[in-house]
Parts: structure tokens; sequence; C-alpha cells
DNA sequence: GAAGATTGAATGTTCAATCTTT
DNA sequence: AAAGATTGAACATTCAATCTTC
């Protein structure tokens, strides 16, 4: 290994500390959570300098890619966002007194609540979004087009071997 | 695709929703996302099982894997998990209180202090290391062995590219 | 009773300001 | 002046309890 990484520090502290245990699951571990929050400090500083915050992005680009009439429950944005109940609501608090998106009780289900985006909301999630795109490039540059690609395979058969299923797996068998 | 994961999902609606932007970079950014905190919620799950926060390993850890004597300072324990320095004294206050570390000020340094592990500290983490890799493993089981590899090395190379190099190249040049 | 959302308490983090030591 | 740690404030999350609606 010419260059190495701080696992591979980890992982050579391990050997010699405990060579009866087998430390390797701890290399593919620890990447995903050090490139995670590496790559989430890269993406926070671009929303920083477009008046945005990473989990405000978060929920005004899942309303924005769910498409016209850009409405989402309150529920399905947890699931998508992967946060408690009681975030959500937080979340939906904030944005909504920055104007940018709205809150409705569902006409059909009056136990949830609508979140839309404001006309405002839009235009400002939409406006980001290439800089976003060019940023993540940036971050991503080290790997090639063919390695980017296969690190993005490997980590759908993670993930869904830890039960990551699009919304198309989801459903029950036999739904249409 | 036959089975696909979320991510597969939210590229397709941005496929449809923005047509004009190639949203492939969020498909490896958004895939170690979701597998961070998928995985950090089977990691916790162990650790809770075990009377242990998962914040509370990696403090433990970092300090039973830099070997006898088992000190670090308060500084090298906050760049390992990558936390700020307030995070840090918060951390150490509540281990104390625990009593699973010590704390001295460092006489070669009185501005730094040193962290060590108590005997109980060190026979708790050391006796849950086992399990938790373990654990990993079954986290990590729906890839084989060379695609964890694989996984493993491209995750080196883009981490690298992030700034995340090891102790030996974070070294200026020249140094033995 | 179950589902969806809200509330408040407990938890834990960052950030800026401060203090000591170098 | 710079480095290392601590403090308190602001922020944000989870969890359990609660309320409304189905």
């Amino acid at each position: 290994v010419v260059v190495g990484d701080d696992l591979d520090w980890v992982l050579e502290q391990w050997r010699a500390e405990r060579p009866d245990i087998d430390a390797t699951p701890m290399g593919v571990v620890g990447r995903i959570q050090r490139a995670c929050r590496l790559l989430e400090r890269g993406l926070g500083e671009y929303f920083a300098a477009h008046d945005l915050q990473l989990w405000e992005f978060d929920i005004l680009g899942t309303l924005l890619r769910s498409g016209p009439p850009y409405e989402l429950a309150a529920g399905a944005l947890g699931r998508a966002s992967m946060i408690s109940s009681g975030a959500v609501t937080n979340r939906i608090d904030r944005l909504l007194a920055r104007g940018l998106i709205t809150r409705q009780t569902d006409p059909a289900n009056r136990r949830s609540i609508l979140i839309g985006l404001t006309e405002r909301g839009r235009a400002l999630v939409g406006g980001v979004l290439e800089g976003h795109v060019v940023n993540e490039t940036r971050l991503l540059a080290a790997l090639g087009p063919d390695d980017q690609k296969h690190l993005a395979d490997l980590l759908r058969t993670l993930l869904v071997g830890l039960g990551d299923l699009s919304p198309d797996e989801r459903r029950p068998p036999g739904t249409p």
C-alpha cells in the first residue's frame, strides 16, 4: 500500500493490540462512516454558501423530486430522510417559518398532513440543484466513472441486504 | 435491475423531474449516507445490549487500540472520532462518571490532558470487541469477501481524495 | 385499538468566547 | 500570538407520552 487512509492505520493498531481478532469488517464499516462524515461536511459547505442547511435541502429536494404537485405526507418525508416523526415536525415548523413550504391537513385522511413546496421553496431548491451535483462530482473526483459505478453497485447490494428496498420492492407481492 | 434500493428510486424521480441534470453522483453519495445510518443503527443495537452507547465504544476502542499504556491526548481522541473539542470534553465527563477512564494533565505539556483507560474500562471494551466484529460481519453479509475487499479499496481511494490520510502521510515530508 | 402527528424531556452536538500554558 | 481544553448558548435529534382520526 503506497498511500493509506485513516482506516489502514486503525486496522494496523488492532492487529498489534488484538492479533486474535480479524478486524477486517471494521475496514468496511469504518470507511463508510468516515466517508459519510467527510462528504456531508463538503455538502454542507456548498449549501451554507447558498443560505441553506443540509437538512433543509434534504426536505425540499425530496419534495421537488416527487414531481407535481410537489406534495408529500409528513410520514413519507420522515421515511425518506430516515428521521423520527418528532424531527419531521421540527423541520416542518422551521421551513414553514421561512416560507419555503406549506402545510395542510390531508382532506382524504385527516390524521395525515400534506407538505407542499411554495413557489419560493421550489425556486430555491431548483436553483441550487445543479451546483449541488457539481459539488458532489468534485467530492467524488478521486474515483473514475467506472469506479464510481462499481462503488454504487456494491453499496446497492449492501443496502438491499440491510433492508433498504425501493418502494417497488416494499409493496406486498401481487400488487399491480 | 432486478432488485433496487432506495437510491434507484430517488434517481428515477430526478430523471423524471429534472432530465436536464445528471444525478449520477447522488447515487454514490446518497448510498454512502444511507449505508452509514443503517449500519450505525445496527451497531448501536449490539452495544445497547451490552450497556454501551456507540460513542462510548468509539472512545474506549480508540484508547484500547492505541496500545499500552492506553493513554491518548484529548485532542487526538477528537480527531480520531471527527468531533469538536467541546464534544470531547462532554464525552470525557460522562466516561469519567462511569469510572471507565482517567483524566490527568499531561506533565510534559500542561495545556494538554491525557485520557487513560481504567481497568474496568479496559475489561468492558475488550469484552465486547469480539461480539462487535461478529455483528459487523453479520451486517455486511450481503457482500462476499472479495466484494468487501473491493468496496474497502474503492472507499480508501475516495477517502484519500477527501483528505483522510493515515498518520504516516500526515507527517511532513522528510520526517523519520 | 392502530396510525399519524405533536409535545416536552432528555440527550448530545457545534460554535464562539474564554482561560491557561507555551 | 498560538495551541489545548472548557464553558455556556444555540441547535437538533430521539424517545415516550398524548391527542386526533380512522
